[in-house]
RNA sequence: CGGUGAGUGGCGCAGCUUGGUAGCGCACUUGGUUUGGGUCCAAGGGGUCGUAGGUUCGAAUCCUAUCUCACCGACCA
């Protein structure tokens, strides 16, 4: 490609609206342009990285026994009533109304489609198991889209979705897609890890997710500094080695006047924080006798929401019980709550209950317990797991200790279980020739976020250090002041000519622009390697070869230039 | 949805307080100049100042309404 034939778009100053590095370079790089929220168009350069991204996916999805089919983007209501989704989804489902009045969704994953299609067309298990995918375009009605297309509204997405007769062929074929996702995030060549992970709304049990590591990140993951043990930090086990020691405080009541956080607390009584405790009232699941749950927990610690929202006791989704209704419950104000003689049910995390003679609210405004002791002044309570991980934390395979690191989640997959094909009966005849409704498993990547996640990772102060295997071009070719010198742009098309003659996606920059520019432009694209022309190394019949990812420069001779190229 | 801020040529911004014919840098066009890291000089093209209404002799500027966008939060692949 010549840059003169080409709608290069690059820019020196980034707009103002970009606030994450992969979101600036995008758009100076000239690989995005917004349309509006969360909506983008992809630039050439854009849609060649996004190209290969796709391409690995596919190709790493078909070796692993996947069949690629393409489903619609606008899908019929009916079908989102039968799974219940239509009401469950919310407003991120948008919905629109075709000419007759009829109600249709934009699709933000399709799998009450696919399995309306297996349902119709698979009926015997001799065809099981079936793993069919597509990538594809999904619209997702983001409260707030951000970060440019790492959290977009329409973003291209691969989404596979396995049929099974079974929970042992659901188990093998999710293992398999654990590895092709292994493999494709390997070879696009990103630091990434597979986390155990939350299922959410998407349902079923087991999950895994695959973060690329990056400090720019929106989740934390938890990962062992010595076993392959790694975990969302919202699923991450915490676990507690701590004994508690036998009580050797009697329990009493001191004033505690203004001091309601932790830290107040702390302060003024001359304590660590690990040697306070915190009491969180949340609501109450409908099924419990009282209307609040008391959560304790260590001073130091933090309120793991998913994992207290699973306890049958605490309503879902979790929520923070109001301060007036509390107030009137226990005639005390949330900073001086206590498990002591608390009127209602109590929760207390493995750490926090391995606490002895510590610090805690009185129920008594202005008024803190010290020398508290479990079982001994509070009798009625349940140890659960209910905290975030910390670094440093013992990792719950037995082995090591924990690290947390920022991650972009590219990729999810789950076992779905019979969810979807229960409530749409998808089932085929077995051997014995009764109905049986089928396990299902499915697997998303998005295939756009991953661009993004890819340049989080890899640039530096003058732009975009591609992977090559996702690089817009390969080559860059930069003759320097080709339109003075015949014999520069003799040797710049001669180049050009046999990169083309080799399948080397090469740019020729053949603009009438200063040297400076060009290179500034090439480096901003992240293109890896890079050929540079001039008058003095042609004296020798040499030519420059630079790369973009280690920076190396080095003179090569033309004759020798393809053959160097290409063995890079 | 709550909080904060912003809408002025393609991009980045000034002008608004104190109303008086819309400006700067980048980019673009033309000519010259320069040529191994975003040259320099000159001339030029391009803007209903988000939209609607109001006040006024006169509104980018003041008032009202409204739309859009970004960031933080809540929410969530």
């Amino acid at each position: 490609m010549r840059t003169t034939d080409y709608l290069l778009a690059t820019q020196k100053e980034s707009p103002a609206e970009a606030e994450v590095i992969s979101h600036k370079l995008m758009l100076r790089a000239g690989l995005v342009r917004k349309l509006a929220s969360g909506l983008y168009t992809w630039l050439p350069t854009g849609l060649r990285v996004l190209n290969k991204v796709a391409a690995i996916v596919r190709d790493e999805m078909n070796k692993a026994g996947a069949i690629e089919i393409s489903m619609p983007v606008v899908q019929p209501a009916d079908l989102w009533q039968e799974s219940k989704r239509w009401e469950a989804y919310g407003p991120e489902l948008l919905r629109i109304k075709d000419r007759h009045e009829r109600d249709f969704v934009l699709g933000p994953t399709h799998e009450e489609v696919v399995t309306a299609l297996v349902k119709n067309e698979v009926s015997s298990y001799k065809q099981l198991p079936l793993n069919l995918y597509q990538i594809q375009t999904k619209f997702r009605d983001e409260v707030r889209p951000r970060f440019g297309i790492m959290r977009s509204r329409e973003f291209i997405m691969k989404d596979a979705y396995s049929f099974h007769l079974g929970e042992e062929s659901l188990e093998q074929t999710y293992q398999r897609m654990h590895q092709a996702y292994c493999n494709i995030f390997e070879r696009i060549g990103l630091e990434f890890r597979p986390v155990i992970a939350d299922s959410g709304s998407i349902g079923g049990a087991v999950s895994h997710e695959f973060h690329v590591l990056a400090d720019s990140g929106e989740d934390d993951i938890a990962f062992s500094d010595t076993s392959d043990y790694a975990a969302n930090i919202e699923l991450a086990e915490a676990v507690c080695l701590d004994t508690r020691a036998s009580a050797s405080a009697d329990i009493s009541k001191v004033a505690t006047p203004e001091a309601s956080s932790i830290s107040d607390v702390a302060a003024m009584l001359s304590v660590a924080a690990t040697q306070c405790i915190k009491t969180l009232i949340v609501d109450a699941d409908e099924s419990c006798d009282h209307p609040f749950v008391a959560i304790v927990l260590r001073g130091d610690h933090q309120l793991n929401e998913i994992k207290a929202e699973k306890h049958p006791l605490v309503a879902s989704p979790l929520t923070f019980a109001d301060e007036a209704k509390v107030s009137a419950h226990l005639s005390c104000k949330f900073g001086s709550i206590g498990p002591v003689a608390l009127p209602l049910p109590v929760l207390v995390d493995r750490s926090a209950a391995a606490c002895s003679d510590f610090v805690c609210g009185a129920n008594e405004d202005g008024f803190h317990y010290i020398g508290v002791n479990w079982e001994r002044d509070v009798a009625d309570f349940e140890i659960v797991d209910a905290r975030n991980v910390v670094a440093g934390d013992a990792s719950p395979d037995g082995k090591g200790t924990l690290q947390i690191r920022k991650g972009i989640e590219v990729g999810h997959i789950f076992q779905l279980g019979d969810k979807y094909s229960k409530a749409m009966n998808c089932g085929v005849l077995t051997e014995s020739g009764k109905h049986e409704v089928l396990k299902m498993g499915c697997y998303g990547i998005g295939v756009t976020r991953i661009v993004a996640a890819a340049i989080e990772q890899n640039h530096d102060q003058h732009g975009i250090k591609w992977p090559p295997a996702i690089a817009p071009f390969q080559v860059a070719i930069i003759p320097m002041n080709m339109h003075k010198s015949h014999r520069i742009m003799e040797t710049a098309l001669k180049l050009y000519a046999d990169f083309l003659a080799e399948n080397v996606e090469v740019l020729f920059d053949d603009r009438k622009e200063r040297p400076g520019v060009m290179f500034n432009d090439m480096e901003l694209i992240g293109i890896p390697h890079s050929i540079v022309i001039g008058e003095r190394n042609l004296d020798n019949q040499q030519v420059e070869y630079k790369n973009r990812l280690t920076g190396e420069k080095t003179l090569i001779n033309i004759d020798e230039v393809i053959a160097f190229v290409t063995n890079q």
